[in-house]
DNA sequence: CCAAAAGTGTTAACAGTACACCCATGG
DNA sequence: CCATGGGTGTACTGTTAACACTTTTGG
């Protein structure tokens, strides 16, 4: 192992492995990301779906997605994290980062396509209620549309996103008793009876006010929100306005 | 749209369609899976990990893991999980589905592999100690060893398996309070030191013996597991043994 | 007998649930 | 003035955490 004049460091003999390197005739994948696009509307949690005007599921509702951009070039492609962005602003419209959106899971069952194997890494976002008016599909989408998550079991949707449908409102139910996202779903400033409105469309049953109201004043007590100025004018009496912090 | 004689059905309209149809010539990246091997030895959580002897990151260790075998025609392939279990089983030479198995979440940054665009989805694994001398390392390892994952922080591994490990180990700290995993990391009958020690192993932490055992008996009265006959020597008071239910 | 770990019991604090009730407001 | 929903309080229950204690074994 004693050093030659001129000989091989190992950096040297990595970049000439590198650069002799050639991608392998391996067959590959197609990989997409699909993506769970959830929304509140009239209190009631809605997922955006595309109908499909091609085969194969021609005619069927499936959930937005797209390929992702690779390369095996020195510029390997966009990050997963940024095709999933990416999709999502182009099938709503919406500015990028506007909307909650994080990994749900891969699916990639033999078959789930017929034409080719895919294999499709799906997301889930969470869109405020304020957004929706702004929404106006584009790119390659014919038609797309909010459906209630309650009538979206029963839609035999396209490939098996049905299955992907289950799994992302598994994943928001368990998370939102656990994490803040439930605070994705209401504007800036909300007044708690909004916040539960989100709770309970989640969850799909109907929470006790006073309870909850507990549960929320320690999280005023934790610092996860704080009182803003103004009121909320409702049915009845006005409501105080919070907002969740950072 | 009126039925012509011997006209298109909607059938023979996706059929006709799906024929010609040609998978795009677009750059596909290459899809792995790797996996996150632990086990528990002498009341401490191991990771198996494999010195790479090629580069990149040659000499570093590593997950293991390979590619997904994959093709366009008819026969797609391999099953996403019937590729993790195919890895795990050559990279371990135990037999099919004697570890518990399951998926951990995608990796996809550009630029984790310099060679070519890999997407990597992760799993991660529970290997029961009574397993482990069964170990043969096989396939293309060239070595496989046990590491402390407390000291396997510090190791620097190829690619981004740093991050991997962490999220798996985040994963099952979060999952062990909530699912019955624990009890893929002890012996088919067991005792309730030997099931608390997994949970300490797993959170790094001491737990009460006197809280934990009113925990357990919780699970007992839920019918979650049983008393088998048998006791348990121990250093000192022998220990009734049970076993997990289902 | 002693150390060690199995096994038991007690207490306080806290979170979840059910439910009764008051209060301010718009109609 | 009354229905509505915001806002408040209370009693009961189960879970968790901290900790003191007894029992049974091997050495």
């Amino acid at each position: 192992m004693a050093k030659r004049a001129g000989a091989d460091t190992p950096k040297d003999d990595e970049k000439r492995y590198l650069a002799r390197y050639r991608p392998g005739d391996f067959p590959r994948p197609a990989v997409t990301v699909d993506i769970v696009i959830f929304t509140l509307v009239d209190a009631d949690l809605k997922v955006l779906l595309v109908r499909r005007n091609e085969h194969p599921y021609k005619g069927r509702w499936a959930l937005p997605g797209g390929f992702v951009r690779v390369s095996d070039g020195p510029e390997q492609g966009e990050d997963l994290d940024a095709a999933a962005a990416r999709e999502l602003a182009e099938e709503t419209g919406l500015p990028q980062a506007s909307a909650y959106l994080e990994q749900l899971a891969t699916f990639g069952k033999s078959g789930r396509d017929p034409r080719m194997r895919v294999i499709s890494v799906a997301y889930y976002a969470l869109v405020r209620p304020a957004l929706v008016p702004l929404i106006r599909p584009g790119g390659d989408v014919s038609h797309a549309e909010w459906h209630s998550v309650s009538t979206a079991d029963s839609l035999a949707l396209a490939f098996d996103h049905q299955d992907i449908l289950r799994t992302a409102l598994d994943r928001i139910r368990a998370r939102i008793d656990e994490s803040p996202i439930a605070f994705e779903l209401v504007p800036q400033s909300f007044s708690i009876a909004e916040l539960r409105a989100v709770f309970e469309s989640v969850k799909g049953a109907p929470l006790d006010p006073g309870n909850f109201r507990k549960r929320f004043f320690r999280m005023l007590d934790d610092g996860l929100v704080e009182q803003v100025v103004g009121k909320r004018i409702t049915a009845s009496k006005p409501a105080k306005v919070y907002r969740f912090v950072r």
